[in-house]
DNA sequence: CTCCTCTTTTATAATAATTATCAACCGATA
DNA sequence: TATCGGTTGATAATTATTATAAAAGAGGAG
């Protein structure tokens, strides 16, 4: 989705931003993509209006975009592989912040209203949930960073 | 938790692995600690018992733990940043094995039920929820890497 | 137990994603 | 025009993880 630069402006203003080209390039990719990408894939879109621009650029502003709350993550772990050794069919909570991962052993999914909306063909034979928020520590303003 | 290598010896050829004693001290770390845990956290505890253990073995059985199921993986995301430009609340529905995202516009979390497990404390007030299982690719057995 | 074969372990190098550094640049303003 | 603070971009650094290949170990046959 292309935008004009005033309106890019008063998105950018909105959120503490300088409007400048490049970030208004970085994140109209996002948008119109309408779908859930990577850095470097948006870097390829990127590059066919600004054949120039660093990579670093692209990593910078979606870094900030997400901080300021114009893009959600959708890969909110620990950046690093995590294991459970509990094998019990049992859910997860996690802290959006820290990461931290909390068992849930609730039975909280109402597949009645789940169902409809599953794609055709897609198994859910055995489905595991992450619900994430904010744990205590992380909901108060002084909060540390996650270890 | 610490098991007889007999013990240990039972669930590995269960699992179509030989027992070696660097295997079982691994996966007594993953077990005994009850928690969500990173390699390398894994790796500090294993060297109070093989001081002279290398962290690529660590990192093998872990791995291998996880593809034949003695592990559970809790970061099953693709490993790399994915971003979402859609900033209206909705779920998302993530393949295990490819790791595709789709999205997902149901409501059905039953708070009612889920609301008493939640810890005193953590903010669910923007709850985001992922859903694991296999796409339609992925459940046929020749199924394709992710991209 | 001994020998054989295949697997695993280990040290190390390689790879890949991301972040840090910092000089050059830019746009607003005095 | 000179200045100033934020931004960009080339590049180096960092971090997590995987690959490589030689040495050690596991398990099975005899
Ligand atoms: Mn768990
Ligand atoms: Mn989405
Ligand atoms: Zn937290
Ligand atoms: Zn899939």
């Amino acid at each position: 989705m292309r935008l004009t630069h005033k309106q890019f402006r008063e998105i950018a203003w909105n959120h503490g931003l300088a409007a400048t080209h490049q970030r208004q390039v970085v994140y109209e990719a996002v948008i119109a993509s309408h779908g859930h990408r990577s850095p470097e894939d948006i870097y390829a879109s990127v590059r066919k209006r600004i054949p120039h621009i660093s990579l670093a650029t692209v990593y910078n502003n979606i870094r900030l975009f997400v901080d300021r709350g114009l893009l959600r993550e959708v890969t909110p772990h620990a950046a690093t592989l995590r294991v459970d050794g509990n094998l019990k069919p049992h859910h997860h909570l996690v802290c959006s912040r820290c990461k931290a991962v909390q068992d849930v052993e609730a039975d909280f999914i109402d597949f009645k209203r789940l169902a409809p909306h599953i794609p055709d063909g897609f198994d859910l034979t055995r489905p595991v949930v992450e619900v994430f928020g904010l744990c205590r520590q992380c909901r108060t303003k002084t909060a540390r960073k996650p270890k």
